[in-house]
DNA sequence: ACCTGAACACCGTTCAAGT
DNA sequence: ACCTGAACACCGTTCAAGT
């Protein structure tokens, strides 16, 4: 709340190393992302890192919180439009950053907090699509697999850098007519 | 084909590393699997490995040959099922390497090798997968994308490890039920 | 042709020390 | 509390040398 010089300096510099790790991890990816360039990008020494968070996959998440903030953010734009509209807006949305669902999972194993983080973000953006579904009147017991099948799908075609815009909308299209064709 | 001692003897050899190799990726997956743990289940030194392959890269695209192969030659069986029975049973077939889906897409950006590997792979799957839908009378341009689709469904309920088998039944049903619906 | 011991370059991370 | 230079442990890979 009430925050001194202090406090806003060391928040300023941790979004500072945030925002570098971000450059990095979208223009590279996570594994070639090395701790070192993303210190020097932030202007701090490599274990500096480290007093802000606890290790790479922390960092990680980090980001991963920032661009899900970013596009919750501007999904109400989105939503009132057919659901296959959003899911080629979703796609877009994600667009720059094709590696990082393929990265979320190789490191669920290896990471409990990623496996955490992964945890509920599929809750909640499977809650988001079933809702989605009940209002445009798909039964209830259809609801939970289906929305599965929309996240796969859209992590599928996101891990293989999406196919072009047409084969996208095709996808889009017949997925969306047969799961939920009450429109 | 004419064969002599030695031939056999670095067939063997290489067998062994690829059999060790295998163990490994689907007991601690690829990431926590080191070259030289590897060559000492295979009963030689590290450097070894890079005689019989060029990279670590090389050895996981041996194991995915003799796992796809394998799959293949039981996959006669299972082929006059359903389509959702089959997709049951390709889940079940790799259930114990639920973890190499992820590696492959992990390693796309990184290897060529992989990269042009897994190009091909998806390729033959999914005109096997349409063949199977043409059977079944599914009309002809929407082959492609339900092909992509059940490929995604597959992938992601692996990468996800899969959940209990009443919501891989459930997901399978709504999948097929929708996209190949003259059975 | 086949195999090795020893080294190399690089990585994420830690430690002891400074302010 | 915040930051650093130097080191550590580990990794895939390479090299020079042996048979």
């Amino acid at each position: 709340m009430a925050r001194n010089r202090r406090d806003t300096d060391t928040t300023q510099k941790r979004e500072e190393i945030v925002a570098a790790a971000r450059n990095s991890f979208l223009a590279d990816g996570y594994e070639a992302s090395g701790m070192a360039r993303i210190a020097a990008e932030a202007g701090v020494a490599p274990n500096t890192l480290y007093w802000y968070f606890e290790d790479k996959d922390a960092l990680l998440i980090a980001v991963l919180d920032e661009l899900v903030g970013e596009a919750l953010a501007e999904y109400a734009d989105a939503q009132s439009r057919p659901l296959d509209a959003q899911l080629l807006w979703l796609l877009g949305k994600f667009d720059a950053a094709p590696g990082l669902v393929t990265t979320v999972h190789a490191r669920l194993p290896l990471s409990p907090a990623v496996h955490a983080w992964h945890e509920r973000f599929h809750q909640a953006v499977e809650a988001l699509v079933s809702a989605e579904l009940a209002l445009r009147g798909v039964p209830e017991h259809e609801r939970a697999p289906a929305a599965r099948i929309a996240m796969f799908v859209v992590e599928g075609l996101l891990s293989h850098h999406a196919g072009d815009p047409s084969e996208r909308a095709a996808i889009a299209a017949l997925l969306t007519s047969r799961i939920a064709p009450l429109r």
